[in-house]
DNA sequence: CCTAAATAGTTGACTATGCAACTAATGAGG
DNA sequence: CCTCATTAGTTGCATAGTCAACTATTTAGG
């Protein structure tokens, strides 16, 4: 049965969600049929550390776009899995310093590769122009929701 | 801090995510100040049932690309606020028919309003056409994803 | 200096999702 | 007819997300 079918819609808010749910659990299964123990959000806040080495969890929220609750969560199925650490101490103690274990750092370049492989899976049959237009159409409709004014009340 | 700066992409695989939980976000606030009680994902099954009058709970879950057990969870939901009822009897004694009851089917003309609002909202500020090729890639992905012959094995 | 506001993180309650395992009912083939 | 595969639904387990309330720490202002 074809999962498209939403009768609601002909509007970013359903497709959006129908899609990013699509490409959600492809990427789950191309991370677990890769033997990589780690879900896709996991994923992305080991794309923070990969690139900035040391973060504090509020900095690893406003760069995935989540609330600092979920890092909290996120960080600690991350640590279970003994690919990051948190050391409570710096000059502020109110901050978690996150950094890699050698695990973690060791699965950068395998992981990437399955991100690699996956996006060129989900951008395959897409006319490049429109894919341009289509990210573009969804960087401006989040910065609508993220900035709207008044919420329409 | 800007919530579309994920360093991970330019990818269909991220970009999509931010924008469906922003637009889920967006509507969720709007149900919540327009007084209706009822989640996103309640209501994708309140418009299945608006159109159809009466669903089996896989049918439900067809036409609104979720699991059985999402739909399992969702119902229960619906029915804890009365807007829907599940009876067991049929010819098919495995079904569930799922129907409205009075209060649920009073909640439609509020509710889809709402709908036609937040995505007016939504969609404010993008250049129609470049809203059709967004939706037509997005379906595309879509289809292409749940269609996929080999998952790149 | 000391109180009040702001910030970082955690926790609990609630909702949602997927997978796997299970029950119950149906249908198909020997 | 009876067994076996299929289908509908439920439940347990794990993950994720939000909101609200809370602790601890830092900072700003009287």
């Amino acid at each position: 049965m074809n999962r498209c079918e939403c009768p609601t819609v002909e509007s970013l808010g359903c497709l959006t969600n129908l899609s990013a749910m699509a490409a959600r659990n492809y990427l789950t299964r191309q991370l677990a049929l890769n033997g990589i123990d780690m879900t896709i959000e996991q994923f992305k806040v080991m794309v923070v550390l990969w690139k900035e080495g040391v973060a504090t969890q509020q900095a690893i929220a406003d760069f995935v776009g989540k609330d600092k609750t979920s890092i909290t969560r996120l960080i600690a199925g991350l640590e279970k899995r003994c690919l990051i650490q948190r050391s409570t101490a710096c000059q502020d103690k109110r901050c978690n310093h996150v950094t890699l274990t050698p695990q973690g750092i060791a699965l950068e370049k395998s992981t990437m590769h399955v991100l690699d492989e996956a996006t060129a899976s989900l951008h395959q049959g897409i006319d490049p122009t429109e894919l341009v237009i289509t990210l573009r159409v969804l960087k401006q409709m989040c910065l609508t929701l993220n900035y709207s004014p008044k919420e329409t009340e």
